[in-house]
DNA sequence: CTGAATCCGAGTAGATACTG
DNA sequence: CAGTATCTACTCGGATTCAG
């Protein structure tokens, strides 16, 4: 990955270079928990609350919602408002940024809906094949 | 994520539930390395030898390559070939449902190296803004 | 050249308890 | 409600070594 960041690879693009700032960028969205915030956050089309985040994060620790968040905040992708009322009420919703990055990665989360079975059936492909043949006589 | 895989979401398909199948897709493509190779392949547009992809992929280890690769041949998006010649020569190309994949990781690292800048930016910022007020007195 | 196998440290995720 | 703070368990990733 190339870039115009002052980092291009020599080659003309051809590399991913270890240094490349595009990098950082690409790791902090290759995680799957960021994949569900955004998506959730797209998918209903307005701010949310961090229980309701939650509640349709179905698995995610408090600690991983929080800790997703911020660095969603960091990299300026989600915006956190909050109300300072008691109880607290927070809401979390997707900056512009946020929106064109949620729209990336809802394409792969409904590719995957979309080929879940085949994909799981090439693992279970996979792996007899792999389980079957020590080697194979003759 | 809700599914036509049997697991669909009680709930009209808001929430992301643990147990879907697709889940599991998502999560074998949230991953840095993944990205990068299906970016390679998909880059190069021809089947590449372990060796290249090495040199390609900046700064990964042999191991991460080689449990990379595996994981993408376990799930069908990219086909092993073995030339039996000494020494061992093995091309790794995408298959159809690879090639789907890489289009979409290969958004991803567009997009990421096209706003690199800015969320670079963001996260000074934001880190700019931590750093400072430990409480803004008044 | 293309791996497999090991060892090991660092970082990550989960569970739990506590606070404004 | 919306976190923070620990503590632990564990997985991941890197380095190294060995083999077909």
């Amino acid at each position: 990955m190339d870039t115009d960041t002052g980092q291009a690879a020599p080659d003309g693009g051809a590399t991913y270079r270890r240094d490349c700032p595009s990098r950082t960028v690409v790791e902090s969205l290759a995680n799957k928990w960021v994949l569900y915030v955004l998506g959730a956050l797209r998918l209903h089309d307005r701010p949310l609350r961090f229980s309701e985040l939650r509640r349709l994060l179905d698995g995610i620790t408090q600690k991983m919602l929080t800790q997703t968040l911020r660095a969603l905040e960091r990299d300026g992708l989600v915006h956190r408002t909050v109300y300072p009322t008691v109880p607290p009420r927070v809401e979390y919703g997707l900056t512009e940024l946020g929106v064109e990055a949620g729209e990336l990665t809802s394409a792969i989360s409904a590719w995957s809906v979309e080929h879940a079975q085949r994909i799981l059936a090439a693992r279970r492909d996979f792996d007899a094949q792999a389980a079957l043949p020590p080697r194979p006589v003759r």
